[in-house]
DNA sequence: TAATACTTGACTAAAATGCTTGGTTTTGTT
DNA sequence: AACAAAACCAAGCATTTTAGTCAAGTATTA
């Protein structure tokens, strides 16, 4: 399990059609725009994305992307997964090509964190982040209030 | 919060001074032949953990490097976060040049998530691991030793 | 039929990876 | 004092990955 930049705008991709979801198939185009992510980038994730059959598309004017199945059933894992490649986690193979027990050892012990941090991100879905933002946003914007408040005063004080 | 093969081998090197606690200061040429980790490769790494105080240094011969504080005591998280050099995560800023709302929305939801993996490895020691490891490690012999039974009495009615 | 939208593939600049080489200090041992 | 084992340091380098761009398509439908 990687988690580099590339995860992040597939995760962030995502994360814009399960917030646009009722809009009907949302274009390339409008994610590129509104996320910030080159419109060629973003296909060739949703090319792998479509792949493993995250996302459906629908072609021709009015067409676009949207999730194969509802929010709660697509976890971050899977998101993160379709677009990063298998690479060999492994040097000795799984198998017995270890010089010696201390090798093996720690590399039991990496496999057992890798697993855990799978399923720690399999138990966490779109639908999952988006409802809990529905809960932190009114939160947010308060301090985001309170914060600008805060600000203000600080300007009116030092002038 | 990134998760790549830097961290991994960190994270592997580390697990491998807490196994070898024990054994006084280990040097790098140690880890590097048990852990198949190029030496100057290490050098780099520890370079970085040295600087973030997760290991202490002894110069000279029977030299080398041991964790700073117990085992129990460093999470996975400080590991990852030593290595990786930081990079800037949020487009926007983190602050107000957000385009519209979408694209904050997304972001936050990314950075609640990336929190999240990361308070998720800081509740993971090392000791935690190794720990784990202790118990499995007898399952796992135990098991050998089932096996070498097995086989032996294979021979055994063979011959 | 033209516009829209998705597909594919070749290409690329920049960064990260993993390593090499070639040192310099520091320090225990002989 | 000489030696060797180690940490430390820095420059450079080949390869891979990242994060795209560009161009030339194909499919769908107003």
């Amino acid at each position: 399990m990687r988690l580099t930049t590339k995860g992040r705008y597939a995760v962030t991709a995502m994360l814009d059609l399960a917030l646009h979801y009722k809009d009907g198939p949302i274009t390339l185009a409008d994610i590129s725009q509104r996320q910030g992510i080159s419109l060629s980038y973003l296909e060739q994730l949703f090319s792998r994305l479509r792949k493993q059959e995250l996302v459906d598309s629908t072609r021709g004017p009015g067409g676009g992307y949207r999730l194969s199945r509802d929010s709660h059933e697509i976890a971050v894992a899977d998101v993160i997964t379709a677009v990063d490649e298998k690479v060999e986690t492994t040097r000795c193979g799984g198998l017995s090509n270890c010089q010696d027990d201390s090798q093996c050892l720690t590399h039991d012990l990496w496999t057992e964190l890798s697993a855990q941090i799978h399923d720690f991100l399999m138990g966490i879905s779109l639908g999952n982040l988006v409802e809990r933002q529905g809960v932190q946003e009114v939160a947010a914007r308060q301090e985001k209030a309170e914060t600008n408040f805060a600000m203000a005063k600080d300007v009116a004080a030092n002038s």
